[in-house]
DNA sequence: AGCTGCGGGAACC
DNA sequence: GGTTCCCGCAGCT
């Protein structure tokens, strides 16, 4: 597919708006590329012969919905399969299934037993409310030249598995041993797609077993009740959510929000993330597009990789301490997830590998709290680099700049590193780690951490906490102000200590916000205090960064917005470039979105961070040399697995989100 | 069995 | 009347 508009020819001619509905859409002579795990209020226009968009593909599991207008497809998202326990897995990870899109696959999906062999929570469905409370929607329209797609809504949620994963979890069917399920996933590995395997093990015990359950819940905001008064399409509600986080994995890093709006003083990546970034990271990627089938080339194992089975068989967890390069840091890394000892272990090229694994193998996990540096996960494999809109790849800034104020405000969501630390604070939560359960750390959590913990989680609004939709659902994108009244009081009565009928409070649980980063937990898990004391250094570490970022990003607005390029009255349609760039979009007045600036700030950035989320399951490993796995066993290290590439995107934007972001005009 | 697209219908404004 | 979401159906893989 062909690039679309450098950044700077963007910059100058900020994005063109038109609109799924226009009667006439522009006429597009570039392309974006693919983007497997679209997310805000986007636009992009892709190539006719973009199979992936022909097919109306996406990362998330996005369900055919009726708009009553055939030329236009909608779709909206079911969400994503979760624990109903909320269970931290082995690897620090979380589980999050793809939900089926058939609703009798899907209502089969919920209540089945968490993949977590430790767990004994059960799947339940964490509908999307990305939306202003409603599924994100997705828009599909085909023209001539080109096939355009708009995404309304930011995704509150943890991404699925990819879809790839669920296939091949599917085909290979619950309750196979689980060594079928490693050789599956080894040949696709092999194939240029992961290597994953796992160990399945009877479950624990079956305690009681809770009723298959939804979290779904009732729209809370009714689409057209809430006072957003954004145009069929042009909702820009939680806009400025992913603009962070996708904008970094631009070249130009059009950071917006936060940075500009709220000083801040801390540091909001660590500065070991830094190094990483720039120096391990070469961003010498491949001119690659992102591909929902196609994973990061990841290399197979081969003699001298320990193999999977061999790996599984080591009795010490493992600590990462390693670094890649660039090219590395661009693919999915192979992970192998030692249910048993909870160890998550990377898969690194060979000429790295070496000392990888030898370290690997000599740490004892129980005392890595700290040995992995804060932003390990940039330099994971996994970590797909942006590309600019040419294809080629770009050095992204790793520099997202956000103050303390911001991080607690204004959340990042879509930042890699400010989802770690969340996560760190919460690994205590059932965390099954080498099959206990700590119980002593989430007395930890409870007594000194969980308070802080809120406070430092991105978005947090203190005002608010209650309210969040639910304590896994790290985003909350309804606006406050602009959402119906009505609508949001149906939050507002967590706020008052009511139970969310959905979702019996399982304190101490109930308000932990759900973590989807699995990358820090995979190695400190074990060490619950450890991570908490690592905070101060990490906050000071962002510090520099966020400076930059200012400095950098700290003119966003683009006045130039206000053209409105497309159709022309002619009815012709308007040439024009696809909209790669990752400048925010703006919109001509400020009439188009009455949400204020406190709510974006304090809510929608959060966002953002769904797609790190993924990240969890990223690296985790299935366990081969074991047998018999119970049905549902399988999925969640595949899903793991499959989160790899989600977590990449998310992290490092495989996909420009830059696409067309709509960023509210305040 | 599950995905996809289509269309009817209800609810809401 | 317009828009949204839910649901079922049928074709396809």
């Amino acid at each position: 597919m062909s690039a679309t508009v450098a950044g700077n020819q963007q910059q100058q001619h900020p994005h063109q708006e038109w609109d799924i509905n226009d009667s006439n859409v522009p006429r597009v002579v570039e392309y974006d590329p693919w983007c497997e795990w679209a997310d805000g209020h986007v636009r992009r226009v892709y190539g006719p012969d973009c199979e992936e968009a022909r097919r109306h593909a996406s990362g998330w599991a996005m369900r055919n919905t009726n708009n009553h207008n055939v030329s236009i497809l909608k779709k909206s998202c079911l969400g994503v399969l979760v624990c109903s326990q909320e269970c931290i897995l082995p690897g620090g990870g979380r589980v999050h299934l793809r939900p089926a899109i058939c609703d009798k696959a899907r209502k089969k999906q919920q209540g089945k037993p968490c993949p977590n062999r430790q767990c004994t929570g059960r799947l339940e469905i964490l509908s999307c409310r990305g939306h202003c409370g409603y599924p994100v929607t997705h828009f599909w329209r085909h023209t001539e030249h080109a096939i355009f797609f708009q995404a309304k809504g930011q995704h509150d949620h943890p991404r699925p598995e990819a879809k790839s994963t669920s296939e091949a979890r599917r085909s290979v069917g619950a309750g196979r041993r689980v060594r079928g399920l490693a050789v599956l996933l080894a040949n696709e590995a092999a194939l240029g797609s992961k290597l994953m395997s796992l160990r399945g093990t009877k479950r624990p015990n079956s305690e009681a077993i809770e009723p298959p359950r939804t979290t779904q819940p009732p729209p809370l905001i009714p689409d057209k009740g809430y006072s957003c008064s954004c145009p069929p399409f042009e909702c820009m509600c939680g806009l400025q959510t992913n603009a962070p986080a996708y904008q970094q994995s631009h070249h130009h890093q059009t950071t917006m929000y936060p940075q500009q709006t709220a000083p801040n003083d801390t540091p909001y990546w660590l500065q070991d993330t830094v190094p990483s970034q720039d120096n391990a990271l070469g961003y010498n990627l491949p001119n690659q597009v992102p591909h929902e089938a196609s994973y990061p080339d990841f290399p197979s194992f081969t003699g001298e990789l320990l193999q999977p089975e061999e790996i599984f068989q080591l009795d010490q967890p493992l600590r990462p301490e390693f670094t890649m390069n660039s090219q590395e840091v661009a693919r999915s890394p192979p992970t192998l997830l030692d249910l048993g000892s909870g160890t998550i272990k990377y898969e690194m090229k060979q000429h790295q590998d070496q000392g990888y694994w030898n370290q690997f193998l000599s740490e004892d996990s129980s005392s890595s709290h700290l040995s992995m540096p804060q932003d390990d996960r940039l330099q994971f494999p996994s970590f797909e680099t942006d590309k600019d809109s040419n294809g080629f790849c770009v050095k992204r800034p790793v520099n997202h700049f956000v103050s303390n104020k911001e991080v607690n405000q204004n959340h990042h969501l879509n930042n890699p590193l400010n989802f770690q630390d969340y996560q760190r604070q919460h690994q205590s939560h059932k965390s099954f780690v080498d099959g206990l359960v700590k119980n002593d750390q989430e007395a930890n959590y409870w007594a000194q951490s969980h308070q802080d913990d809120r406070l430092n989680f991105p978005g947090f609004d203190p005002r608010k906490e209650e309210d969040l939709l639910s304590p896994r659902r790290d985003v909350n994108c309804f606006p406050k102000e602009n959402c119906q009244p009505g609508s949001y009081n149906v939050y507002s009565k967590k706020e008052n200590g009511m139970v969310d009928p959905v979702r019996p409070s399982r304190s101490p649980m109930e308000n932990k916000h759900y973590s989807y980063d699995g990358y820090s937990q995979m190695f400190e898990q074990s060490d619950g205090k450890s991570q908490l004391t690592n905070r101060p250094n990490q906050a000071t570490n962002r510090m520099v960064l966020d400076e930059r970022l200012q400095n950098n990003y700290g003119r966003e607005t683009n006045p130039d917005s206000t053209e409105r390029l497309f159709p022309d009255s002619n009815g012709m349609e308007a040439t024009m470039p696809a909209q790669n760039s990752p400048e925010p979009f703006f919109y001509p007045s400020n009439d188009r979105c009455h949400y204020t600036c406190e709510v974006l700030d304090t809510r929608l950035p959060q966002m953002s961070m769904n797609p790190t989320v993924a990240q969890s399951a990223m690296n985790n490993y299935g366990d081969v040399s074991e047998l018999d796995l119970p049905p549902f066993v399988d999925y969640t290290l595949v899903g793991m697995l499959c989160s790899t590439e989600e977590d990449t995107s998310s992290l490092l934007p495989g996909c420009p989100q830059n696409g067309q972001n709509y960023v509210p005009h305040h």
